[in-house]
RNA sequence: GGCCCCAUCGUCUAAUGGUUAGGACCUCGCCCUUUCACGGCGGUAAUAGGGGUUCGAAUCCCCUUGGGGUCACCA
């Protein structure tokens, strides 16, 4: 059996898209699953869109997400380069054979023509505005004179007309096209270099690729493609056309609707996991309930004929949620590393907290937070004293009999020795019992001196991480201000 | 507008001729918990419409409608 090798072939524009590292992902995971190669190759035939920086971007953020390639830019390989912008000969030697072959011409055209032919085939409201093959009757003569004359040209790909252009898509089927809505496609540019269209063909022969797993905006010029596939008398790869990423408004999804780049996302902090997962069950599934995915069961059930034809609304709850669920069940050792370098991002970056400490509010808040900046936003009184105090649960539980109350409490605190947290439910039951008040009436008011909020972990855990000195010099604060 | 693709709860989806149309997110209610979460239980909510084919259609066919993509010397 034939090698799977299959690519992703973003242009860098400066960021890696969403939807894109969906495409690469499903990609990858064909690969992996077959035993076969996934290759990064970069399409940037287009001298006008040059971006500082692009391609380390695009790389960074594959690394991130955990989509390796065998072969790329950065990495070399045998089919290199995988830069199209260092391969001009090739598609330059390769359009030169199929103007010999009569499935390709020059074209001198200018621009000023161009623009004019589509006004007026616009003026007759053709359906559809389409090169008009002039200089395909250019004569021998005529051509080498214009070439010599150093005439700027293009070469377009020869259109035959009234032939049914028919591909296999293995998520669509059968999919059919006229030739006569076909336009004689530009091949190579007037700067010399290639199209997408020539370009793509020809890397994805020369790199041996497999199948050509991407999204549905090429489904419409994939008959030029297939054209010239034929062209060349080459086998044509397997295609499989990924349904669309939408906007909540189910239009492409796009800048203008929010963040599309995975180093959005990254930065704000979601993890890779979450957003793999996430972005793997839009447009797949396995068959089944299961919707929490590592990568390594992704891989062992991927399959191109479990993916959906229509596109999928990107919904950010359930990436929340996803998020969430992968934090909650990582390990606190991975934990730990990721808010470490949280908190040096942070208003506490000085601060050099004791790994054993920082364990300790992981353990406490991993079901209460989504993000793992949520271990420090949600509970800053782990990091530092209290000085602010939650209005809404000062009104409601801070009565005038609170500061006696707490008072009660510290002195039962300061008999305790080293206290585990259990000493400190014992004494806090035993000053409940001894005021001879609920235990609801003096936790409330407890909570609220030590961390300034009404919600957070179990009341004797909070005391136990804080520690008792911790914990009676914030009562003796709360008392001071709130009286 | 031409061409192409698509159509199950608000969203992601399951059900590939026979199910009370299932799950998840969201949302709502209850339970657990003297906080907040987590968790558990339950509720609301879908086969776009119309024709066929069939004993039987979400599923196959046709039409309509709707949505999307694409029509560059961008990818």
């Amino acid at each position: 059996m034939k090698e799977i090798r299959v690519r992703f072939a973003p242009s860098p524009t400066g960021y890696l898209h969403v939807g894109g590292l969906r495409t690469a992902l499903y990609n990858y995971l064909y690969a992996k699953k077959n035993n076969g190669k996934f290759i990064l190759r970069i399409e940037d035939t287009d001298r006008n869109r040059y971006v500082e920086g692009a391609v380390e971007n695009l790389t960074a953020a594959l690394n991130w997400a955990g989509l390796d390639y065998n072969e790329g830019p950065d990495i070399g390989g045998n089919y290199g380069p995988y830069m199209q912008s260092q391969r001009l000969e090739i598609y330059k030697k390769h359009a030169d054979e199929l103007i010999a072959k009569g499935e390709a011409y020059y074209c001198f055209c200018s621009a000023e023509r161009l623009q004019k032919l589509r006004e007026e085939q616009e003026k007759q409201k053709l359906p559809q505005a389409k090169y008009d093959k002039h200089c395909l009757s250019l004569s021998k003569t005529e051509i080498e004179q214009n070439l010599k004359n150093n005439l700027p040209y293009v070469i377009r790909l020869n259109v035959k007309p009234n032939q049914k252009i028919i591909f296999d898509d293995i998520i669509r089927d059968r999919v059919e096209f006229d030739s006569n809505n076909v336009d004689d496609q530009v091949l190579i540019k007037s700067d010399g270099y290639p199209t997408y269209h020539l370009a793509n063909v020809v890397d994805d022969h020369l790199m041996e690729i497999s199948h050509v797993i991407r999204g549905e905006e090429w489904l419409s010029s994939t008959p030029k493609h297939v054209l010239l596939y034929d062209a060349f008398k080459w086998e044509r790869p397997k295609f499989a056309h990924l349904p669309l990423l939408l906007n909540p408004d189910k239009s492409k999804l796009s800048k203008r609707q929010g963040d599309v780049a995975v180093e959005d996302y990254r930065d704000k902090g979601y993890l890779k996991e979450a957003l793999i997962n996430f972005v793997a069950l839009l447009g797949w599934n396995a068959g089944d309930d299961k919707e929490f995915y590592y990568m390594n069961e992704l891989i062992e059930k991927f399959s191109l004929d479990r993916v959906n034809k229509a596109g999928a609304v990107f919904d950010i709850q359930k990436l929340n949620w996803l998020n969430a669920e992968h934090l909650r069940k990582m390990h606190d050792d991975d934990i730990l590393k990721l808010l470490k370098k949280e908190i040096l991002n942070s208003q506490f970056s000085t601060l050099n907290l004791p790994d054993n400490y920082l364990f300790q509010i992981i353990t406490a808040m991993k079901e209460r937070v989504a993000f793992v900046k949520e271990f420090i936003t949600t509970c800053q009184y782990f990091y530092t004293p209290t000085t602010e105090y939650e209005q809404k649960s000062v009104e409601k539980n801070w009565k005038p009999e609170t500061p006696e109350h707490l008072r009660k409490l510290i002195d039962e605190f300061k008999l305790l020795d080293n206290p585990s947290k259990e000493d400190f439910e014992h004494a806090f039951g035993k000053t409940a019992e001894q005021l001879g008040i609920g235990k609801g009436k003096l936790i409330h008011p407890l909570r609220l001196a030590v961390s300034g909020q009404s919600t957070g972990p179990g009341m004797f855990d909070l005391l136990f991480i804080l520690g008792k000195d911790e914990v009676i010099k914030r009562i003796e604060k709360a008392i001071e201000v709130l009286g």
